[in-house]
DNA sequence: ATGGCTGCTTCGAGCAGA
């Protein structure tokens, strides 16, 4: 069987809940796996999406700030849900779909503005999530899963619009993409979306500061689809749909695109 | 360019995003 499967970053699913339900009419992803939700999940809407065949969701929500959901069209049990580094924040779900794929969906810390822990504790925090990650998996080595979610780093030269100015950049710093390394080795995790689109920049973060996020095309990818190497040679399409920035109010994340054929 | 913009909280300035 094939499923297709989308992660967006919503920077608030009860503001943007028109946007959610357009995007479930006009691309259908059998999942679709939502970060900064911003709502606690008893508030999270559920009536139109499951009009429009979502019927089943895992989340993990808190008022204000960050917050994880997976909406599916096919039943999903949940099976964890992590705080790592103990922020006592909702930035982690998983859950395991009817045809036995595990699905992670993670928030990771932005990180703050100055990419120096000893000036910044935002950015240690966000260290030390990804040590907690990798850990994680390298104690449980995934099988059949797949993991996303907006993981707050560029790792790629061309997955940012100017490698060296951003280098002293949080989100494309060279301690964060190594910790990011150690991570997707820790779980013998394939960045699928690069596998699929080997060549060119790539972005799915556009700031709302510039005057014309379009034409100046200042972006980043930071929102990432992984699979375990048992499942990730069937992934193909993948994709980002640039033009969900440009809708209407929108969130200043596009969402990204991955289909399998189990 | 220590700015530019946006959302949430619970009504309005401050925090957070990245």
């Amino acid at each position: 069987m094939s499923f297709t499967l989308a992660t967006w970053n919503i920077n608030s699913v009860r503001l943007r809940e028109g946007l959610v339900a357009r995007l479930m009419t006009e691309e259908a992803p059998d999942v679709l796996c939502l970060q900064e939700c911003k709502s606690p999940v008893e508030k999270i809407p559920l009536e139109q999406f499951h009009a429009l065949g979502y019927r089943h969701m895992v989340a993990r929500g808190q008022k204000g700030y960050n917050g994880v959901a997976i909406f599916s069209k096919m039943a999903i049990e949940e099976v964890d849900a992590q705080d790592f580094a103990s922020l006592g924040h909702a930035r982690h779900i998983a859950g395991r779909l009817e045809n036995g794929v595990t699905v992670h969906n993670f928030y990771v810390p932005a990180g703050g503005d100055k990419p120096d822990r000893e000036i910044n504790e935002k950015f240690g925090q966000k260290l030390d999530y990804l040590s907690e990650m990798r850990d994680y998996f390298n104690a449980s080595k995934p099988e059949k899963a797949i993991l996303v979610g907006d993981l707050n780093i560029a790792p790629r030269e061309d997955d940012v619009w100017d490698h060296k100015k951003l280098l002293k950049i949080v989100s494309h710093t060279p301690v964060e993409v190594e910790a990011l390394a150690e991570t997707q080795a820790a779980g013998d995790w394939v960045d699928v979306t690069r596998a699929d689109v080997p060549e060119g920049k790539l972005y799915s973060w556009w700031s709302y500061r510039a005057k014309d996020w379009d034409t100046a095309d200042k972006g980043r990818r930071l929102d990432h689809i992984w699979a375990t190497s048992d499942i990730a040679s069937s992934a193909h399409s993948s994709c980002v749909i640039r033009a969900v920035r440009g809708w209407e109010q929108p969130s200043d994340h596009a969402p990204v695109f991955a289909t399998f054929d189990l």
